[in-house]
DNA sequence: ACCGCACCCTGAGCGC
DNA sequence: TGCGCTCAGGGTGCGG
């Protein structure tokens, strides 16, 4: 579900509920793919440290705990993070309760897609990661230990530079999208965006990525961070089942140019949005105004 | 090194 | 109502 503004705005309405917060307790379903450290030794090294810092490198949650430990989260496709004094949360499928009244979703029953209850003192309410497909993960960090997962991540979309795509780009024969997905190059861009920015950079995402020019790399570039940091201030895309922390919808799939608007007309040139698989991946472009 | 693909899961929505 | 099918905002690991 979530890419980088999805993620970002899931850190800044957490932080909040976490910061300076002290695990009580820790409960957890069974081990599972999601669960990177173990259930049991994840509550081990959990219970009772203290939240210090929340950070996020790319879709990852970073945080950094009072030991020196770290905790990593990743939302994956459907993972939902939110603290129990959010309002509202509007949950995926569960039971068939479907989209509960605001009124009815403030008590969240923790359900068998709950993996995660972080039990915390003072005011903030317990904090819950929830996640049917469990695409989502979890992992503990001991004091000092270098992540992989985490260091081979390049740099953060949101300082996206041409440059440095251009030359990523070069010698590459697969897609230009394909290369906008991978983590390694550029951290945080994911279907939508990675779509989003080719509309805005008059590229087709089925391009090679080799056969990118500097200008139209730097075209790219400034529509990854234009169209994150323009998502980030709408309170991102709620396409299905993504929600804040807070229960809000996000306003961004209001704006959005091509994703999800096949045979819609292009809102620059009027033209019908095509959509084809690229790079494994549901891909959305105008074929009139990307070349 | 690079690239495509299978795979990890569960649920929604559609046509019949 | 129900079945079977396709699709889904992510990432890893494998083989060619």
């Amino acid at each position: 579900m979530p890419e980088l503004p999805e993620v970002e705005i899931t850190r800044r309405q957490l932080v909040p509920a976490l910061i300076e917060r002290r695990i009580r307790a820790l409960r957890t379903t069974g081990p599972s793919y999601f669960f990177l450290t173990p259930p049991a030794e994840l509550t081990a090294r959990l219970v009772g440290r203290r939240v210090c810092a929340l950070d996020r490198l790319g879709k990852y949650l970073v945080a950094g705990l009072d030991d020196g430990g770290r905790l990593l989260l990743h939302l994956g496709m459907t993972g939902q993070l939110f603290s129990e004094g959010a309002a509202s949360v509007a949950l995926l499928s569960s039971t068939g309760a479907g989209t509960l009244s605001p009124r009815d979703q403030r008590g969240f029953r923790v359900d068998q897609h709950t993996h995660l209850v972080f039990e915390l003192d003072g005011r903030g309410g317990d904090v819950f990661f929830r996640d049917p497909r469990k695409f989502g993960k979890v992992q503990w960090l001991a004091p000092g230990v270098a992540c992989e997962r985490i260091d081979k991540l390049g740099p953060d979309a949101l300082s996206a530079s041409g440059a440095q795509l251009f030359s990523a780009a070069r010698g590459r024969r697969a897609a230009i999208k394909g290369l906008l997905l991978d983590q390694t190059v550029l951290a945080g861009v994911g279907n939508i965006y990675a779509d989003e920015a080719l509309h805005f950079a008059g590229v087709r995402p089925g391009r090679a990525a080799g056969r990118v020019t500097r200008a139209e790399a730097d075209r790219i570039a400034e529509g990854i961070v234009r169209v994150m940091q323009r998502s980030i201030e709408t309170g991102g895309s709620s396409i299905s089942d993504y929600i804040h922390p807070d229960g809000e919808r996000g306003r961004y799939q209001d704006e959005r140019m091509v994703y999800a608007r096949e045979g819609q007309p292009c809102k620059r040139c009027g033209a019908p949005i095509a959509r084809r698989t690229i790079a494994q991946r549901s891909s959305h472009y105008c074929p009139k105004c990307q070349k």
